[in-house]
DNA sequence: ACCAATAGTAAGGTTTTTCCTGATTGTGCG
DNA sequence: CGCACAATCAGGAAAAACCTTACTATTGGT
């Protein structure tokens, strides 16, 4: 049998390490490559196409969250497992809405690493313990378009929502996307209506309500 | 020569992992204990005497500054290292004030973890490359008195800043200040400076981490 | 297959805000 | 007394936001 092919990413190297310290303690798996940012997640994953993508939620320019939105819709056989910090439920519910697989503490043992990564190999989907099963029926469901449908904000907008939120200007927006200024402005006047938020101070504070940037 | 006898304290498995991973691979050095809360460093700095502790901040129940403290307080001879995620100049000068002796980020390579701790043990301060010398040569100057009016804003500013985090644009604080748009466009400018921060979002963000404005 | 809705892109012109460079007044402190 | 600093304000230039409009590609529905 192959072995399963794994994608790891996050933003420091140190942990990084650490999961593949992990990760070398399970057989039948190999490391295809490893990123330290969203968008170069997507970038790799278009390249590797890995089977398993293990995935920190806080990165730098595209965050976790994001970053799965777009490779599930671009790559759905490469299944992402969230790794998080927080024990949260509005945070598991953020990270199945964006389609990941698996929702994994960082303080996870080797053991439920392990149990977690064959479990979403064979296409279920895998829950720290503490984060139980009524959430994940519940979520079974529904179908991809009842999600499409409530979600409030495109993925471009969510995208450069983040980018006005971590303190970018218009303009530089427009620079890292390559992209008009006017595009950008275009985009900003939506979401502001959308979201009935008028200012971005409350872009700013919503996008960290929704978990869309973070706070240091 | 005898090993740097080192602590790793990590609340979560998978960076304690990632550390040892990395520490493997330095010469001369031996991880004596791991603990995973602060309490629990406390007690193990006391039992084992370590040269050197690497610990996280994000700790549950006694975090990791606390701890640090407390440590720096009973057994000065135990050097403390915080490991931390993020590259806040405020975060740095909070852990020099609890006594720590370096502040690595978790993005830091394998030689800079090899360099912080031979530093530290040096009796030297290290502080990871993006929080750079200028601000330890600052703080060893500064004694009580200075650091009394360290206090970054006045009140007038501290309002100031609340108002715009809530959203409030220039010419509404303007008005319910009764003062003039110019003059809050005024006080903006020395916040920006004070703080250096030189976008909206950025003091949004800083008047939610420092509690100045809620978050809902 | 066709129509409607939506997402993504963008320009032109106007209005508003910010930025830069000043200035004045009051107040505490050595 | 004079100095540092907080708080107040202005004029003019530059930048950004705002309003309107519009084209294209997809996608969903009938």
């Amino acid at each position: 049998m192959n072995p399963t092919r794994l994608l790891v990413a996050d933003d420091h190297a140190l942990v990084r390490a650490g999961i593949r310290a992990f990760l070398e303690r399970i057989p039948n798996i190999e490391v295809v490559a490893e990123a330290s940012d969203g968008r170069e997640v997507v970038e790799l994953v278009a390249k590797q196409q890995p089977d398993i993508v293990l995935m920190d939620i806080a990165m730098p320019g595209l965050n976790g969250l994001e970053a799965t939105r777009q490779i599930v819709e671009t790559w759905p056989q490469a299944r992402v497992i969230i790794l998080s910090m927080h024990a949260s439920e509005e945070y598991v519910w953020q990270a199945l809405r964006a389609g990941a697989r698996g929702y994994l503490l960082k303080g996870a043992s080797l053991a439920e690493l392990e149990l977690a990564l064959s479990s979403v190999v064979r296409g279920e989907i895998y829950l720290s313990p503490p984060l139980s099963q009524p959430a994940i029926t519940e979520y079974v469901q529904r179908t991809g378009k009842d999600r499409a449908r409530e979600e409030k904000l495109t993925a471009r907008q969510r995208e450069i929502l983040s980018l006005i939120a971590e303190g970018k200007s218009t303009k530089q927006v427009a620079l890292q996307l390559n992209i008009s200024v006017k595009t950008v402005e275009s985009h900003r006047t939506q979401i502001m209506q959308r979201l009935n938020i008028h200012d971005v101070a409350g872009l700013v504070r919503y996008a960290i309500k929704t978990g869309l940037v973070k706070i240091e």
